[in-house]
DNA sequence: CAGGATCCGACCCGATACTG
DNA sequence: CAGTATCGGGTCGGATCCTG
């Protein structure tokens, strides 16, 4: 056999990223920083709710970082973190199989 | 911008892989045809029930291929497509992520 | 051996309403 | 503007029992 029991790091990985959003938004993230309301627009169909959600978890684990600027109204900054950006070699690679989904009959 | 609208054909590679088991299955695959007992052994901690499910899955995508071996007791086998094994990078990808995500505090 | 059928809990996710 | 709170539906996923 190649490589038996490596696949456990596999489910570590799906199981934070294996979300309906969270890769798309890093994907939107690998763009630069962007506001929230930036994010709901960019990303059709996400509820603001699951944006939320989907940011704070991917703020908790250190991938983003959250930026509150006090000015009136107010605004928040979300970017990939040095650690977040290790996400783009993923991204990339799932972005290439999607595509090639699609273009299949 | 780099790019704005390309996030969209993540959100279908995720549709597909994005369960808990798909992406890790899809991984024991890699080594070559497996049966059901099989990868239910291998596979930690995977019911029976996900097991059929997820494979069903990936056979109705044409990933993966289900060969009946008319035998008593019965024998069936699991393998890659041609197409399946265009998952080998995802793996790949996923699989690094996941190890540098158990190496962190 | 490889599953199908069923039941049930947990969680994902969306819609809506409200707030600092 | 950028959230939080709450509700409810749908899907994910596990346990158990049954079958060709």
């Amino acid at each position: 056999m190649k490589s038996s029991v490596s696949g456990c790091s596999v489910e570590e990985a799906m199981r934070l990223l294996g979300g309906r959003w969270r890769l798309l938004l890093v994907s939107y993230l690998l763009d630069g920083p962007k506001r929230f309301g930036e994010l709901r627009k960019d990303v059709p169909g996400i509820s603001q709710r699951m944006l939320t959600l989907d940011l704070r978890a991917l703020e908790d684990a250190g991938l983003v970082r959250r930026t509150v600027f006090a000015e009136v109204p107010v605004k928040v900054e979300y970017q990939l973190t040095e650690d977040g950006l290790r996400m783009e070699p993923v991204v990339a690679v799932m972005k290439a199989f999607g595509l090639w989904l699609k273009s299949r009959a």
